[in-house]
DNA sequence: CGCTGGCACTCCGGGACCCCGAGTGCCAGT
DNA sequence: ACTGGCACTCGGGGTCCCGGAGTGCCAGCG
C-alpha cells in the first residue's frame, strides 16, 4: 500500500504545484521540489495510474498534468488540511468588522472583508427573515389611506412596505391594530407568524376588518417573499487576476453573479442547525450552473449559538488554495456569528 | 465657411462609424457610407485637419482614424442630438419600474433597467437624506440599555442605528424621547434637524438628559454619516461586452466600481435644482480618476418636481453611443423622479 | 516486483520571414 | 478647391522551423 500512499502524494504534489504556478506539472519539477524520494520516471507511472482514474489530465500529449474536477474533489476530502489562519489575519477579520453601526454595515463589511482574505468573489447572505422572530411591528403614517409597514426583526435586520388601504383609517385605528399586532407578533419567529395573526380580524367590528385584513396580508407578504433572501457580493475585480483562469471571457461568470438567485443556489441550502465545522465544497461542475463550470464555491453557514440564519461563502477559479480558503470562509462564518450574537 | 461644415460632417461620421464598428474608419469607408459628395482624396486632407487640431488620431501610420476624447467631446456638444426613445423603450420603462414594493426595490429595479437599456453600467444613487424630510422616527427597545433608533425620510428611505444608552431607560421614560423627538423632527428637513434639536434636552429632567444626548447624538450622526450616500450599480458584465476596450485587463475598472466614493465621485455633485434636461457627459480622462481613463460617465439629476434629490448614470467606454446613452439615461432619471413623487 | 535510466517521440510556443491589403500623404492636373 | 494617381508604410496573418519540455515505453537492476 506504500505505492498507493505515494499516489496520493503525487496528486497532492500536483495540486498544491498547479495553484500556486498555474501551469501544468511535469513529472521531474514535481521529483524536485517535493522531496519524493524517487525518480521522475516513477512518478510517471503514477502520473499514468492517476489520470486513468480520472484524477488529473494532460491539456497536450507533452504538457504536464493539471488536476481534473474530480482530482480537486479527493484533494479536498482527503488530502488537505485546513490551516488555522496567522494572528495578522485574525486581527484582521476584527479591526475590519468591529465599529458597524446597522446590518447593512455589518454585511457589507463582512463581504468585503472576506473578499479581500480570499482575493475572490466573497458572498453573504442576509440573516434569514425566516429563522428570526420579530422584535417590533410599527405603522407609519404617509397619508390618510396609505401607511407604511416597518417590521424589525430581532437580526437587526428591517423591512418596510407602503400599504394602500381600501380606505381612510384615523389615528386610534391604526394605533389600536398596532397595538393587536403588537401583542400578537412580538417575539413570534418569523414563520409562526401566520398563525399569530389567525384571529387578528376578530378583535375589530366588521367594518373596520378590510382595513386589518390589507395589512395583516401585506405584513404576510413581506415575510414570504423571496426578496427576504438578500446577498450581497464583492471582490468581482479578482475574477480578472488571472484571465487565463476562466476560458475566454469571464462575461458569463460576471453575468450569473449579477443574477440573486444563482449567488442563492451557489450558496446553497441553508441547513437547521450549525453542526457542520468545514466549509462545502463545489467544485467545477458539480454546481451545474450554465457559466459556472470552472468555477468552485467555498460556503458554509452562520448563525447564533447553534442555530444557523444563512450562509456565506466565496466564489472562484477551481484553481484554488482550498485550505486557505476554506479556513478563511470559516473564520469569518465565525466571528460574524459572534457579532450578531451581540445584538 | 462650408469647408468647414464638411470637416465636422467628416469628424460625426468618423464618431458614428467607429462607434458602430470598433475599427478605425479610413477615407474610403466614409466616402462610400456617408454621402458626403466628396472623394476620399478631399476626406483624408479633412482628416489631416482633424488630426492636427486633435480631434481624431491614427493607432498606427496606416490605419484609418479614431476620435480621441476631444473629438467625443465636440460630437457631444455640437454634432449630436439626444434621439426620444422608442416606444418599446418606454413600454419597457414602465413594465419594470412598476410593481416595485420599497424604496430598495425600486433603485434595484431602477439600475437594472439601465444597465439593459444602455447595455452598460449602470448607477444609482439612493435619494439623498440631506434632500429629505423627516417622516418619522421610532425608538425600539432591545434591552433596557439598548434601543434601536429608526428614521424614515419621506422618500422611503428607512436609517436604522442602535443606541448604547448611558443607563437603563424605562419605557415610559423612552415613550417621552419619542413624543419630544417627533414633535421636533416630523416634518423638518434633515439639514435641519440639528436646529430642531437644540433645544431637546431642556425638556428632561437633569438626570434624564445623559440618555436623550446619547439618543439626539446617534440621530445626528446617522443624518451626516457618508453612508448617506448610497449608490447601487448593475451590469457589470457589460464591460466584458468588448474586451478591446479597455486596454490589457479591465480589473482596474472593476476594481474602481467597487469603491462607493468613486462611484460617487462619477456621478458628481448633486446640485440644487433639477432645471439641466440633458445628461452631464464626462470624457475618458476628463474624469480623474485612476483607471477610468478609457471610460466615459454619463450622469443626470433625478427628484420630484423641480427638487433634486440624487444622481443617476452609467459608466462605458469613451467608445459609446452617447446619443443612445443619454436619451435612455435622461428617460429612466424622468421616470424614477415620477415614480417617487407618487409614494 | 517495483524502481530507474535511457531513448525515441510528440507537441506547443516563439521567432523569423514574407506577403497582402488597407490606408496614408503628397503632387500635379482640372 | 477638389480629384485621381502613385509611392510608401505598416500591421495582421500565414507559413515554416526549431528548441524545450514532457511523455511512454523498455530493458536492466536490486
Amino acid at each position: 500500500m506504500v505505492a498507493e500512499d505515494r499516489r496520493l502524494a503525487v496528486l497532492r504534489a500536483i495540486v498544491e504545484d498547479y495553484v500556486a504556478t498555474n501551469e501544468p506539472v511535469g513529472s521531474r519539477a514535481l521529483a524536485e521540489r517535493h522531496g519524493l524520494g524517487v525518480s521522475p520516471a516513477t512518478i510517471r507511472n503514477d502520473m499514468a495510474a492517476l489520470e486513468e482514474e480520472g484524477l488529473i489530465t494532460a491539456p497536450h500529449t507533452s504538457a504536464g498534468r493539471v488536476p481534473t474536477d474530480r482530482g480537486y474533489r479527493l484533494f479536498v476530502d482527503k488530502l488537505s488540511e485546513v490551516k488555522p489562519l496567522s494572528a495578522p489575519e485574525r486581527a484582521a477579520i476584527a479591526s475590519f468588522l468591529d465599529g458597524a453601526v446597522d446590518l447593512d454595515d455589518v454585511m457589507t463589511r463582512t463581504v468585503r472583508l472576506l473578499a479581500q482574505l480570499t482575493r475572490q468573489v466573497a458572498l453573504v447572505q442576509y440573516p434569514s427573515l425566516a429563522r428570526s422572530t420579530v422584535r417590533h411591528v410599527e405603522l407609519v403614517t404617509l397619508t390618510p389611506s396609505r401607511v407604511l409597514l416597518v417590521l424589525i426583526a430581532d437580526t437587526g435586520r428591517v423591512e418596510q412596505r407602503v400599504v394602500e388601504l381600501p380606505r381612510a383609517a384615523g389615528d386610534a385605528f391604526l394605533a389600536r391594530i398596532r397595538d393587536q399586532l403588537g401583542v400578537r407578533v412580538t417575539g413570534v419567529a418569523l414563520p409562526d407568524v401566520a398563525a399569530a395573526l389567525e384571529d387578528l380580524t376578530a378583535a375589530f367590528d366588521p367594518d373596520e376588518r378590510a382595513v386589518v385584513a390589507t395589512i395583516a396580508a401585506t405584513l404576510l407578504e413581506t415575510l414570504v417573499e423571496r426578496h427576504d433572501e438578500r446577498v450581497v457580493l464583492a471582490g468581482a475585480a479578482n475574477l480578472a487576476a488571472v484571465p487565463a483562469d476562466f476560458a475566454g471571457s469571464f462575461r458569463p461568470v460576471l453575468e450569473a453573479l449579477e443574477e440573486q438567485m444563482v449567488l442563492l443556489r451557489l450558496l446553497g441550502e441553508v441547513s437547521a442547525d450549525l453542526d457542520a465545522d468545514l466549509p462545502t465544497v463545489r467544485i467545477g461542475r458539480e454546481n451545474e450552473l450554465e457559466g459556472l463550470g470552472s468555477t468552485s464555491v467555498v460556503s458554509l453557514a452562520y448563525g447564533r449559538g447553534s442555530r444557523a440564519m444563512a450562509r456565506l461563502g466565496v466564489v472562484g477559479p477551481t484553481r484554488m488554495d482550498y485550505p486557505g480558503t476554506m479556513s478563511s470562509v470559516r473564520a469569518v462564518a465565525r466571528y460574524l456569528g459572534r457579532m450578531l450574537a451581540d445584538q
